[in-house]
DNA sequence: CCATAAGTTCGATGGATGTCGTACAATCAA
DNA sequence: TTGATTGTACGACATCCATCGAACTTATGG
């Protein structure tokens, strides 16, 4: 089955602002936004398991704030930065700008 | 002794996204942006005890949303919203342009 | 068909979080 | 001084959360 992603209307600002207080996830949500090209989920290389990784893509996928599409064994990822700038205009902006943290 | 309030400098990303993801963290600063105005806490008619909004209280100015001081018995506080435009420009205008949500 | 690669699912676990009630401290008014 | 008002401190408790390892699924390539 495939994995449920929220549609733009049902995206809820406190489960955005929750999926970005990681700061692993956050680095995701940076990473992404820089390529612009959908990423496959295992190419982000935190010293992190297989499985806390899935746990973190899907916070973010249930948030609204990526999407992730099967590619053969892979998984594609990419930020659903149009339908958050409509649904909050500036925020994403806004938190991509201030300075990295390490992670 | 006074709380602690964490330097301009000291303020983190991930502790502001935190402390605004709880809805009624983030009614309490939606109300304390449109006054403008310092409020002490007992004001906001939330259907939660007296300890669970000192909690919220300790949350939002440990992360460096607000100001408390002591004004006699009661205690005012306000939004640090010039250090919060100058250390994330843009993200609070951005989440509080939102529409608010019933708490 | 078999092995490998990429993710998911499923407990488990230690720590944080939101909530409460009761007791306490500080200030002001009578 | 006494009482009322405001808020804090301290446990307690149920839940959520970030993390892991092991077992499983699905697709790809010999």
């Amino acid at each position: 089955m495939e994995p449920h992603h929220p549609d733009r209307s049902e995206i809820e600002l406190s489960a955005v602002l929750h999926a970005l207080s990681d700061p692993h996830r956050l680095e995701i949500v940076r990473r992404l936004d820089q390529d612009s090209e959908p990423r496959a989920c295992g190419t982000f290389g935190f010293d992190l398991s297989k499985s806390t990784m899935t746990h973190h893509f899907r916070t973010l996928r249930e948030a609204g704030v990526i999407r992730q599409e099967r590619e053969g064994t892979t998984k594609l990822t990419s930020l659903r930065r149009e339908d958050l700038d409509a649904r909050f205009p500036g925020l994403l902006d806004a938190v991509l700008s201030s300075e990295p943290v390490a992670v």
